[in-house]
DNA sequence: ATAAACCCTGAAGTTAGCTATAGGGTCAAG
DNA sequence: CTTGACCCTATAGCTAACTTCAGGGTTTAT
């Protein structure tokens, strides 16, 4: 199959594949006579392992972590997968935090507004951006 | 009050209070006689705006708008600034939405991993990364 | 008066994850 | 036998929000 056959099958662009493969993530194809990438069904998996990993939240950087591993699988245990998926559980979680913390923070500031045609002159968002007043 | 010194005053690194200027985020000081930025006390009310709307997620972008309106908000009202706020509070929803969901599906994955110290061969996180098999 | 600490500009580099461009070779159909 | 779809490489560009660098002037303290 050539590279265009598998972005079709995969749903992911040509080039990224391409890119992908430059930094790493995926092993370099064999090449047919004219130089272009000959891939096997196999080569499926790994694009679907990233795209499933990334879906997930792990980066590029991870998926390529992860990869490594999972082709020496035999070399690895459940227990260093498990801990990197636990710590992007946690990871996740923070990030939720943080947004929620944000989100509290800023419901309460637009509460304060009227919301009205008025002038925004007196305009509690505005006031609490700028520091002080009420 | 010299650039240095407002950098202190309000904890932002000095390349960063031009980067600002140059964009367009805050004004132009006027300048010494030996091309050295003047600062006012009143220069710290942008920056401290800046660093209040940035803290409840909005981009150096929305953060020019924002400034914008502050500068002319007699000339603005509360309904407008309110609406701002709002569309912020449900862009910071959506991507704790999103989050969510990232957290629950690789939760459910993460569960089906023994987390033992056995062989990653059969790990239930990688097999589920790849694609299918149980 | 000289050295440290500060200031200036403009341009380039950083991270992440692609996307696009330039310039060219290859393959299948009509 | 040529046209169009496809493939190749290498390099540059994109967004966001800075940070760093190169090269040079100023202020302040000793
Ligand atoms: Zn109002
Ligand atoms: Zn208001
Ligand atoms: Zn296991
Ligand atoms: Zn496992």
């Amino acid at each position: 199959m050539r590279i265009g056959e598998l972005s079709k099958q995969c749903g992911i662009p040509v080039e990224t594949i391409r890119y992908y493969e430059k930094e790493g993530l995926i092993p370099a194809p064999p090449r047919s006579a004219s130089g272009y990438r000959e891939y096997s069904k196999a080569s499926m998996s790994f694009l679907s392992f990233i795209q499933s990993a990334k879906a997930v939240g792990f980066s590029l950087k991870e998926c390529r972590n992860l990869l490594s591993i999972f082709v020496t699988r035999d070399a690895h245990t459940c227990a260093e997968v498990k801990d990197l998926s636990e710590q992007k559980l946690e990871d996740l979680q923070t990030q939720m935090q943080a947004l929620a913390n944000m989100h509290q923070t800023l419901k309460a500031i637009s509460d304060a507004c009227c919301g009205g045609d008025e002038s925004a002159a007196n305009c509690a968002i505005l006031n609490k951006f700028e520091g002080s007043e009420t």
